[in-house]
RNA sequence: GGGCGUGUGCCUGAGCGGCCAAAAGGGGCGGACUGUAAAUCCGCUGGCUUAUGCCUACGCAGGUUCGAAUCCUGCCGCGCCCA
């Protein structure tokens, strides 16, 4: 691939780059001097799943180092403490070292699903490293790299000091600290999400404070979550988990809202841009169809071709049949719950695990949602047996089989 | 440090002594209709072995009262203004 090529090839589906002349002369200085682009990547260890949004961006870095470059991840085990200001979250917890191994070794393990994991193309960095090391008086170097007007800029704290919530100082070092990561790893270039635009260019300043080449910054678009509203995100419960089966990816894919499509379509697969066109014309394709495709297309990558079949077929018996799932998922109840060989119904759907409380079951049941073994049942004071391991539906998606042991 | 204001359920936000498990909207869940899309309509949205019943809840701790989310005292958080 010549050198234009590469540029278009990793601009591709790019939301915003600072800049590309930068992007272009980095390459072919990298190329000369026979060395890769060091391409920095963060990720807080805050919580122990990837979702397709973080997918975004690491499909990305994928690229990078399919054309021979060395990605970065740096896990924030450090700035976890502080939390990226983004969010409406208050004040993190301070992780143990404990949760910051567990969600650390998950995280790669997703990652990897995604990334080239081999040695020479992958360098994973906590930023405890170096900024555990620094003083009060580094820290104080650092924070003279900026001032207040700036860090006003950001529309997350301009938004907040004109609603009068609280902003906290320490709340302001933490695009210090993140951009001070890439002056300590030499990044050539920081991926992001729109939302981390400000952080990865105060990593740019940082670099020049220090007589270094400014790292380029590549942003990518913020993917929506199944909501079609908000960014995708786990606290508000609108994700794919990379790690959600087959048939829970496909499921999900089928309930977003179809203006959506298009967005999914761009930035969570490899299809072309014309083949997209067509998908989402609605006189070519139904959006159904269309939505179909992009299920399978995205469950493949996390699975494979034959799982994303099976979760599509699984899909229509379901849903667009009204049957039963292929594979009816078998939970336990102890025998010690039932009395004369019955248990009562809401305490049933409890204790396998379906609601939270006997009274949401009762919801539940009073509503009309709840069936056992096969038969709609409205009143919930009734009591069951559980002989021939029965069906149990509450709502559409919770289905099991139920086996006494 | 001082003054003023504010703190309600997942969120926003009403309530200002009983009719409050707490208005209204949002969100969520369930149902109808569908393509688990959109739009629309209906119901639910603290817990309790099944209840015209009990328990827990309106920042925290006390107090006044037959009775408090509502009044009083102290404390804590947040905001604004002054220093």
């Amino acid at each position: 691939m010549d050198l234009d090529a590469q540029v278009e090839f990793l601009l591709s589906d790019v939301d915003h780059v600072y800049s590309a002349v930068e992007l272009k002369d980095r390459i072919k200085a990298a190329a000369s001097a026979r060395r890769p682009l060091r391409v920095k990547l963060g990720m807080d260890p805050t919580a122990p799943d990837l979702h397709l949004g973080h997918a975004v961006v690491l499909r990305k870095l994928r690229q990078f180092q399919d054309l021979g470059h060395k990605a970065v991840l740096i896990i924030g085990d450090f700035t976890a403490m502080i939390g990226d200001p983004t969010g409406k979250a208050k004040t993190r917890p301070v992780l143990s070292a404990r949760q910051v191994d567990e969600n650390s070794r998950t995280y790669l393990q997703q990652a990897g699903k995604i990334l080239d994991t081999s040695a020479d193309k992958l360098e994973i960095r906590r930023n405890s490293e170096w900024l555990s090391k620094m003083n009060f008086g580094d820290a104080l170097r650092l924070a003279q790299q900026m001032t207040v007007a700036r860090m006003l800029e950001r529309d997350t704290f301009s938004d907040r000091y004109k609603a009068g919530e609280a902003i906290y100082i320490h709340e302001f070092l933490y695009p210090l600290m993140q951009g001070w990561d890439s002056v300590m790893v030499e990044a050539d270039v920081e991926l992001g999400g729109t939302d981390q635009t400000f952080n990865n260019l105060v990593g740019r300043d940082l670099q020049c404070g220090q007589g270094k080449a400014p790292q380029i910054v590549i942003i990518m678009e913020i993917l929506v979550g199944t909501d079609g509203r908000q960014k995708m995100s786990k606290s508000l419960n609108n994700y794919i988990g990379l790690a959600d089966s087959a048939v829970d990816q496909f499921g999900k894919v089928m309930s977003i809202p179809d203006a959506l499509m298009g967005q999914w379509f761009r930035l969570c697969t490899p299809l072309q841009s014309n083949r997209i066109a067509s998908l989402l014309d609605a006189g070519i394709t139904h959006p159904r169809e269309a939505k179909d495709i992009l299920g399978r297309v995205i469950v493949e990558q996390f699975h494979s071709a034959e799982a994303a079949e099976a979760a599509a077929e699984d899909f229509r018996r379901r849903f667009t049949d009204g049957g039963l799932p292929v594979e009816v998922e078998v939970r336990t109840i102890a025998s010690a719950m039932l009395q004369n060989g019955k248990i009562g119904l809401l305490t049933l759907i409890k204790e396998i695990g379906f609601t939270n409380s006997t009274s949401e079951a009762r919801r539940m049941v009073e509503s009309g949602a709840v069936s056992f073994g096969g038969q709609k049942i409205s009143d919930p004071r009734i009591h069951v047996s559980l002989n021939d391991d029965p069906v149990l539906q509450v709502g559409k998606r919770r289905v099991c089989r139920i086996r006494v042991v």
